[in-house]
DNA sequence: TACATGACTATCC
DNA sequence: GGGATAGCCATGT
């Protein structure tokens, strides 16, 4: 049973426009919360999948971090570029361009 | 109820 | 600059 905390996580997925990526530092700055690492459980339990845009979601330092389902993180990549967001060395090309910040 | 774990981040060497 | 350590909150056992 997912929880209302979860369900904050993923309604605030859905809000990252495609092609633009966030972390999960500015993702628990938008939800106003400290738990980053909650969020990452979170993302990772996501029901959602095609619905949620989990793969848009990468660390603070511009790595890939983690993905769950398909092949991992080759499969993130793969969709992070077919949606225009360039990848290197598993890390994000002009991250500081591609980054999504939240906004009220 | 209490303990251990995790799709992380910031700090220290 | 790169690797290791500590801190963090929510979840699951």
């Amino acid at each position: 049973m997912a929880t209302l905390f979860q369900h904050a996580v993923w309604k605030a997925l859905e809000k990252i426009p495609s092609g633009k990526v966030t972390s999960y530092a500015a993702l628990a700055r938008y939800l106003e919360t400290r738990a980053v690492r909650a969020v990452g459980s979170a993302v990772g339990k996501n029901p959602n999948a095609p619905q949620v845009p989990c793969h848009r979601v990468v660390r603070g330092d511009g790595t890939i971090g983690n993905y769950s389902g398909g092949e991992g993180v080759a499969t993130k990549i793969r969709l992070l570029s077919q949606e225009g967001v360039e990848i290197s060395e598993g890390k994000i090309v002009d991250f500081d361009t591609v980054f999504w910040e939240f906004t009220p």
